[in-house]
DNA sequence: TTGCGTGATTAACACTGTTAATTTACTTAA
DNA sequence: TTAAGTAAATTAACAGTGTTAATCACGCAA
C-alpha cells in the first residue's frame, strides 16, 4: 500500500467512523453529510474527495454493523447445539438485534443505492447474512436427514422473507402492537417453518 | 354538511387529486409540498392550511389507491373458483401489482407517518388489506376443513409476511435479479404455505 | 363605503445534497 | 532559502426539501 493509499483510507475510516456512531444514535435520518462531516471534523464538501455520496459513505457500515451484529448474536444464543435449535435461536437473536438497533434494520433493508451494481458486496452482505449465520446448521439439517433435501433450500427463504416481513410490519406498521405479542408471533413462525412435521 | 366543510373537501380533493398523480408518476420521491400545490394549481403554503403536514397528505391517497388495487386484483382472478385456489391467485395478483406500481408499495410499506394514532384507519387499512381480499376464501377452508382451524390464522399470518418480505427482497435488494425467478419463487413458497401437506 | 375575517400568498428559516471556485498546506526544484 | 507546482480542504453557491409567520386580497355584513 502507498502511503497516499493509506492516508486515503484513514481519512475514509474518519467519515465512516462518524456515521456509523450518528447511525446508532439517530438512524439514518440524522445521517447528513454536513452532520458526519462536523462529527468527523471536517468541512462538508472534503466527504466528495472520498465518497461518491453520502449513500455510497453509508453503505460502507454495513460490514461493521454485520460484524457487530455476529458478535452479539453468538452472546446470545451461547453454546445451543447445533441443528434446527440453533437456528431457531440465531434467527431470534437477529431479530432482537434489528429491534434494539432500528437504524441498522434502516440501513439494511430500507435504504437503496444510487448505482446497485456498484455496491453489488455490500448487498450480497445484506442479503445472504442470515443464510450465513445458520449455514452450518442447515448443513448438519442435510446431514441428518431432517427434511428432504430438496425443501431445505425453500425452507432458507421462507425463513428469509418471514423474518424481514415480521420485522417491516412490525417496525414501520406498529403490527403486533406490543413486543410481547411480536415476540410469541416470531416464534410460533419460527416452530412452523423448522418444523419438520 | 355546511357550505364551509364541501368546500374544505373539496380543496382536500384537489391536493389528494395532485399527489396521486404524482405518486403514480414518479413514486413517493416526486412527491413535495412545492410539487403537489404546484399541480393543484396552488401555492406552497396552502397546503397546510387543510393538511398536517407532507406525510399527512400521502396518507389519504392510501384507500384510493388501495381500491384501484383491489379493482386490478379483481380483473386479474377472473372467476377462479373460491378457496384455496383463489388466495393463491389473488396473492399472486396483490404481488404483481406492487410490481407494477412500486411508488404504491413504498406508499403502503415504506413510508413512515409522524403521528401513528392519528393515521391509525390508513395503517389498518394497509395491515389488513390481504386479509380482507382472500377473506372469503379463508372462511371456506375453514368450512371445508382443508386446514386444522388453528393453523388458519397462522398460514394468514405466514402468508402476509412471507409476500411482504419477498417483495422487499426483490424491490429493495434485487433478489432474485430477474423478474422471472421472483415470479416463480413466489409460486413456489404459496404453494407450500397453501398446501395441506 | 367601510370594516372584518377567511383564506391564499409571499417571504423567510433551517435544513438537505452536490459542485465549482478558492484557499491552504506541503513537496519539490532551483 | 525561495519559488513553483500540486494535492487536498474549505467556502460559496445552487437547487432542492418542509414548515411557519407575516402579509395581502377578496367577499360579506354593517
Amino acid at each position: 500500500m502507498v502511503p497516499n493509499e493509506i492516508q486515503e483510507q484513514r481519512m475514509r475510516e474518519y467519515f465512516i467512523q462518524a456515521t456509523k456512531e450518528i447511525l446508532r444514535g439517530e438512524g439514518i435520518k440524522g445521517v447528513s453529510v454536513r452532520n458526519v462531516a462536523a462529527r468527523a471534523g471536517y468541512s462538508y464538501a472534503t466527504i466528495y474527495n472520498y465518497f461518491r455520496d453520502i449513500r455510497d459513505l453509508v453503505f460502507e457500515c454495513v460490514q461493521d454493523f454485520q460484524d457487530e451484529c455476529e458478535t452479539s448474536i453468538h452472546q446470545e444464543i451461547g453454546d445451543t447445539a447445533q441443528g434446527l435449535e440453533r437456528i431457531r435461536a440465531i434467527t431470534l437473536a437477529y431479530i432482537k438485534y434489528f429491534i434494539q438497533y432500528p437504524g441498522t434494520f434502516e440501513l439494511f433493508f430500507l435504504e437503496k443505492t444510487r448505482d446497485p451494481a456498484r455496491k453489488k458486496p455490500a448487498i450480497e452482505l445484506i442479503t445472504g447474512f442470515l443464510d450465513r449465520l445458520c449455514a452450518e446448521d442447515w448443513s448438519l439439517c442435510i446431514e441428518k436427514g431432517s427434511f428432504p433435501a430438496d425443501q431445505i433450500e425453500i425452507r432458507r427463504q421462507q425463513l428469509n422473507h418471514s423474518v424481514l416481513g415480521m420485522l417491516l410490519f412490525y417496525m414501520n406498521l406498529g403490527q403486533p402492537d406490543n413486543y410481547q405479542d411480536f415476540k410469541s408471533q416470531c416464534e410460533q413462525h419460527l416452530d412452523l417453518i423448522l418444523d419438520a412435521h
